[in-house]
DNA sequence: CTAGGATCCTGTCAGC
DNA sequence: TGCTGACAGGATCCTA
């Protein structure tokens, strides 16, 4: 799914559109994908976009929210009524990287419809696995994924990040690092990021990381999500900034996800796809302790 | 409590 | 061509 930076790509780009807007029709093409009751946002005007992690919320007027998860294939495509250019700034998509960006839709894999009075905003989400949540904004604390959440990285200090890898001495860096308990934000992209910038290899036991690896590693898990955040996320956003360019963090600032096979930029070692935590793992054996 | 594996679901790709 | 298994930018549930 989008982590951190693709969402607060999506939650800015869909700022601009749902922001005052009033919430017409909701079509729910999959009943799995949506829970709660589309009658109690129907009707009501957006108030704000917000994100946790990688939740986003929907505030509407009425203290209801639309909480959205993408998870791993989710996408947010915004379709203007009265523009059909999908390059044009009166348009956005951003999410799991699919042909759906330029599809027509609805299609097969749309599960939600929200329909506003100038555009329409679908929920792909290929398989299944993200939803949509509509809840009192007061509740939204007692959910059980924002209840549990970590703070994100530039919420925690360094010995408050040291900590919490103490409390998991027996696991792989990258599972802690995954755990959205844990800290949040980091996925499969940037926690491999954040290890190969701290010069972490992903399988070493938490407990075993030095006090300068742990700086190292929050430090990273910052910078990378802030440049991430900086491009416009990884190269699932067709959502053009101001200048023109869309999100291409992987092609640009990605050192190792991916990037099997090819040379280390920093020791010319050459980085490795491996399996951590059951995820698939890249990191430099050269240069990643 | 932690750690690790299975699981939810659809689609694609490599290998036979 | 058709089949099979592995894998996928996530998180939860179950077990030990």
């Amino acid at each position: 799914m989008p982590e951190l930076p693709e969402v607060e790509t999506i939650r800015r780009g869909l700022t601009r559109f749902l922001k005052g807007k009033k919430l017409g029709r909701v079509e729910v093409l999959c009943e799995k994908s949506f829970w709660g009751d589309s009658s109690e946002i129907e009707g009501v005007v957006v108030k704000e976009v917000r994100r946790k992690g990688k939740a986003l919320l929907v505030d509407f007027e009425n203290e209801m929210t639309a909480m959205v998860h993408l998870r791993m294939t989710g996408q947010m495509i915004w379709r203007s009524l009265y523009d059909p250019d999908l390059e044009s700034e009166n348009n956005f998509a951003a999410g799991h990287p699919s042909e759906n960006f330029e599809a027509e839709l609805p299609n097969k894999q749309t599960r939600v419809v929200l329909e506003f009075e100038d555009g329409k905003l679908f929920f792909n989400d290929q398989r299944k696995f993200g939803f949509i949540k509509v809840m009192p904004i007061d509740e939204v604390v007692n959910d059980d994924f924002i209840a549990t959440l970590g703070p994100e990285p530039w919420e925690m200090s360094d010995a408050d990040f040291g900590r919490m890898l103490g409390k998991h001495k027996q696991a792989p860096v990258k599972a802690v690092l995954l755990d959205q308990k844990n800290i949040a934000g980091l996925g499969n992209i940037y926690a491999d990021e954040s290890c190969y910038y701290a010069g972490v290899r992903p399988d070493r036991k938490a407990g075993a990381v030095t006090e300068k690896e742990a700086r190292l590693l929050l430090e990273g898990a910052r910078k990378v999500m802030e440049t991430s955040i900086d491009s416009g996320g990884s190269t699932m956003a067709t959502y053009r900034k101001a200048d023109g360019t869309r999100g291409d963090y992987l092609e640009k600032f990605a050192k190792v996800f991916r990037r099997e096979g090819k040379k280390c930029e920093r020791c010319g070692g050459e980085i490795v796809k491996t399996r951590v935590a059951g995820r698939g793992t890249h990191y430099c054996p050269g240069c990643q302790k």
